[in-house]
DNA sequence: CATACGTCCTGCCAGC
DNA sequence: TGCTGGCAGGACGTAT
C-alpha cells in the first residue's frame, strides 16, 4: 500500500491525538514484525510518553521520552490505527478492532494504538536517537522538500543506468515513492517507465519532479489511495483512487490520446503506461 | 559500487 | 461450486 501520501495522512492524524499520551501495556501478537526480541522491544516503551509524530519517507516516526524512536513501516498491507476507548473499555471489543492485529500499545484510558498487517511485510523498529539518525541518513531526499532542486535531481539521475521506475522506487535515491505514484508521475511527465534514468534531459527530469510533487500533493489532499488494505489512522479509506490516471488501467483509453494503456512487468512489478504518450525506453 | 532478481506472507479474484 | 494460478501498495539479501 502505503506510499508517501498514505503515510503522511496517517501521520497528520496521529500527530493530533498521540502527543502527550503515555504507553501502558504493550501486547506483541506477531513478534516477527519487530526488529528485536519482544521483551527488549516492550521494556523501553512501557511508561514512555509520546512527544511527536512525524514522517520520513514511508516511515511513521514516533518520538518517545527516554529518549527513543519507534519507526513504523506499513509494508504492503500494514495499518496503524488509533482506537478511542471509554475508560475501562477493551480496545479489542470495539467495532474498529482490526482482523490481523500485530502489536497493541495501550495508551491510558482514552485510547490505544494498534498495528495490524495481513501479510506482515511491515515492521516496528525501536531505535536510540542516534540509531534512527543513521537509518534515516540511508534514505534519499524528501520529494516535497523544497531544498531538493531540479538540478540536483537531474544530476542524480545522470549517474544511473537503472530504468527510471526502478530508480524512483529505490528509497536510498528518493524517499517515499512507490509503484503507484512512480507510474502516475511518469505518465504526467510523458516518460516511459523503462527509460534509463540517465537518458532523461534536464527539461524532462524537471517535468518529472514537478509531476512527482503534484501527484503526491493531490493524493495527500485526498487522504491517499485505497486499493484494498490501506486505511487512515481512523480506519477510513483514502479518496485518491478515482484520480489515478494510469495505475491499474490496462486496456483503458489513455486520458490524453485514447491509445489503450499497456502493462509490462519488469523487476517483478507491473508498470502501466501509454505507449503513445510515454516514449524513451 | 551498481544493478537485477528472488523471497518473505496472506488473501482475493479471474478463469477453468 | 470448487480449485488453481496469478497478482498485490515494500524492502531486503544475495548474486553477478
Amino acid at each position: 500500500m502505503p506510499e508517501l501520501p498514505e503515510v503522511e495522512t496517517v501521520v497528520r492524524q496521529l500527530a493530533e491525538v498521540l502527543p502527550g499520551l503515555t504507553v501502558g501495556e504493550v501486547d506483541v501478537v506477531q513478534p516477527d514484525l519487530l526488529n528485536r526480541a519482544p521483551d527488549s522491544f516492550r521494556a523501553p516503551l512501557v511508561g514512555s510518553t509520546i512527544r511527536a509524530v512525524t514522517r520520513r519517507g514511508k516511515n511513521i516516526v514516533l518520538a518517545l521520552s527516554g529518549p527513543r524512536i519507534l519507526a513504523v513501516n506499513l509494508g504492503m498491507t500494514g495499518q496503524l490505527l488509533f482506537i478511542p476507548t471509554e475508560p475501562g473499555q477493551d480496545p479489542k471489543k470495539t467495532p474498529v478492532w482490526p482482523s490481523h492485529p500485530g502489536v497493541l500499545l495501550h495508551l491510558g484510558p482514552t485510547g490505544a494504538l494498534v498495528y495490524a498487517d495481513v501479510r506482515r511485510f511491515g515492521s516496528l523498529r525501536l531505535y536510540s536517537p542516534e540509531g534512527w539518525k543513521k537509518e534515516s541518513a540511508r534514505l534519499g531526499p524528501e520529494p516535497l522538500d523544497p531544498s531538493l532542486d531540479g538540478r540536483a535531481f537531474w544530476q542524480a539521475l545522470q549517474r544511473s543506468r537503472s530504468p527510471i521506475r526502478s530508480w524512483l522506487l529505490d528509497q536510498t535515491r528518493i524517499a517515499g515513492i512507490g509503484n503507484i505514484y512512480a507510474l502516475e508521475a511518469l505518465f504526467r511527465a510523458e516518460i516511459h517507465p523503462q527509460a534509463q534514468a540517465r537518458s532523461l534531459t534536464k527539461n524532462r527530469s524537471e517535468r518529472l519532479l514537478e509531476g512527482i510533487r503534484a501527484v503526491l500533493s493531490e493524493a495527500i489532499a485526498a487522504r491517499g489511495t485505497t486499493l484494498r488494505d490501506y486505511r487512515t489512522a481512523s480506519g477510513d479509506s483514502g479518496g485518491f483512487g478515482p484520480s489515478l490516471l494510469i495505475y491499474g488501467r490496462e486496456g483503458e483509453a489513455c486520458p490524453g490520446c485514447n491509445t489503450p494503456i499497456q502493462r509490462v512487468v519488469f523487476a517483478n512489478r507491473s508498470a502501466f503506461f501509454c505507449p503513445s504518450c510515454q516514449k524513451g525506453s
